[in-house]
DNA sequence: GTGAAAGCGCTAACAG
DNA sequence: CTGTTAGCGCTTTCAC
């Protein structure tokens, strides 16, 4: 026979029934040594592997948990992911990855297809979202962690930093360097919780300082080289001109850094710029980029970690009945040659 | 009842057969349309979802295809897998994506945990596998494409170009400009053909011109930009030291090009380089990266198409009976500032 | 420690 | 166009 071996078909090689050969693929001391040797011979012999419908209708879990990132293009997620995969293997559990561009709808149109999947676990980005997702969540009863954010009073399980906070932390040390002419490349508010609040950072630390961030100085663009390099221009066409620009991630930053260029100005002399999250390309710049460092492995890590915590059916099942901590984790200002004093 | 409602369920509230629900989840055009309204009102009614695990069961498909590629830290590859996801998407595909951090026992693992999901295709990185791999991908029938690389006589269906063609191409660019004293930061070609084939391209170019690479002229080094600094820095101090560094990558490039400038020596007026790929920071780089442009993104969406044709049963099962059609795409020499005449 | 047997939820013949 | 019915491969009581 050529097809793929059935449980039956070990079964039958290593003469013991269905029941016993489960128990050897899963529960391998509840078996006889000597009968355990027996099927797994007959397990190599014939080349058997669990069918992946057959298990998850019979046991209703999948091994597989989701995760929901805005996008590939940043490698940043990517790398979170790969930790959060490394951690995830080696619980045996799968992680299925989907896109939604940093689009609200299908974000939540992916989280249906994840569940649609029969998903044991959601990771998502972020906490702004429709209430009906977190109904639909509640309903499936799928337990779920929040990357990218955390703030004291979050219903949801978070696993992140706190934008608020790194911003404002960041636009100290903008201000210390003696700025006050200072304008924001920043992301598209809408449907982002992160974007929002590395606004309200900024402002908070300037209003400290009796200053304000006007609206006319703030851009919010996709997290874009192009769209980062068209809202700079703009806003170096002020008058007078900015002697910062605080951008909203590394990538609108690297942006930044070309417009003000494209402008004949120098960084920093001229013009000083920031970033976020510390992706790789923020060392590479010239000069290197003055960032936020962002713990993205450590997040992936952790959130996996909780997440796996409730899978656990030794934990509780999948209800996750008790309320699973969140964890604050640390940012860190990184201060390079992209940001000097004001002119 | 607070548990998932299944098909019965759905059948019962309309007061249909569960065979008619599962048409109108499936072929809707099969049913009566005021049928199909009665059951998609029960449907929504009851928020019902098709169970994963059920389906595959029954089906034997999963409508997931399976994707092994080296790492997520370079951006490239993810960014191949998200257009790639937006053609399956739209086919109501799913992408399962694992990581082998170049390792070929790793990617073997990966291979068979994909295929114990129930992937229904492939989609692999190269060509340079264990026969034992690809024997087992035959057995288990499953329809597979391989990216990144092609060549005239591979016997399996390939999407992607030519890297000794492109590596030999760019290597006569560099020789054009007067360069004779080569040297490379290679990739490690061990279970990696693309790597290989760059430096046989650049090889070939050089002695089509009567000129030898030195096995000591040739570094290999894991695909980071660490690892790229280190192998630069040797290379350098080699007397008489080369004119020109030809990278295995941008991001071995990158680090390259930091190491020219750490020995006091400036790009391309001393020491040119040239990477491969041209990922986001090639054009960052200051100067910007001469390097191949790869056509990733349609690399992705091909391989898209190629398996999807393959996976749709009216053009005959997952068997793949008739031979699909390999395809070549083209790499583009992209000349920027880091590659100079030899001083 | 092991076996028998009853489903898990769905699809796909086949009949009507 | 719709219903009946027989599994798909596996897990999981419950006996023995």
């Amino acid at each position: 026979m050529r097809s793929r071996p059935t449980l039956e078909d070990v079964a039958r090689a290593a003469g013991v029934s269905t029941a016993t050969v489960s128990r050897v693929v899963n529960t391998p001391d509840r078996v006889r040594a000597e009968t355990r040797q027996r099927v797994e011979a007959a397990v190599a012999e014939l080349g058997y592997a669990p069918h992946f419908g057959g298990r998850a209708l019979a046991s209703n879990r999948t091994g597989t948990v989701g995760a929901v990132i805005p996008t590939m293009e940043n490698a940043i997620f990517a790398r979170g992911l790969q930790a959060m995969q490394e951690e995830l293997d080696a619980a045996g559990v799968t992680l299925l990855v989907a896109t939604s561009d940093y689009d609200a709808a299908k974000e939540a149109h992916q989280i249906q297809t994840l569940l649609g999947r029969g998903v044991d676990g959601l990771v998502l980005i972020g906490e702004a979202r429709d209430p009906a997702v977190y109904e639909l969540l509640e309903r499936f009863e799928v337990p779920f962690v929040l990357v990218w954010t955390w703030r004291a009073d979050s219903p949801w399980p978070c696993v992140g930093f706190d934008n608020f906070a790194a911003a404002r932390d960041l636009a100290e040390r903008v201000l210390d360097r003696g700025h006050r002419r200072i304008a924001m490349v920043a992301g598209v508010t809408r449907d982002n919780d992160r974007a929002e609040a590395r606004i309200r950072g900024v402002r908070a630390a300037m209003e400290a300082r009796g200053l304000a961030l006007a609206p006319s100085a703030v851009v919010e663009c996709d997290y874009r080289i192009e769209p980062g390099i068209e809202a700079a221009r703009g806003l170096l066409a002020a008058v007078p001109r900015p002697t910062v620009l605080i951008c909203g991630n590394d990538v609108l930053a690297a942006g930044a850094c070309r417009a003000v260029r494209a402008a004949g100005l120098r960084v920093p002399e001229d013009v000083s710029v920031t970033g976020f999250d510390n992706i790789e390309i923020a060392e590479l710049l010239e000069p290197p980029l003055a960032t936020v460092h962002v713990p993205h492995r450590r997040m992936g890590r952790m959130a996996a970690r909780n997440l796996l915590a409730r899978l656990d059916p030794a934990a509780g099942g999948a209800c996750g009945a008790e309320r699973p901590a969140s964890l604050r984790l640390e940012t860190e200002f990184l201060a390079r040659g992209s940001l000097g004093p004001a002119p």
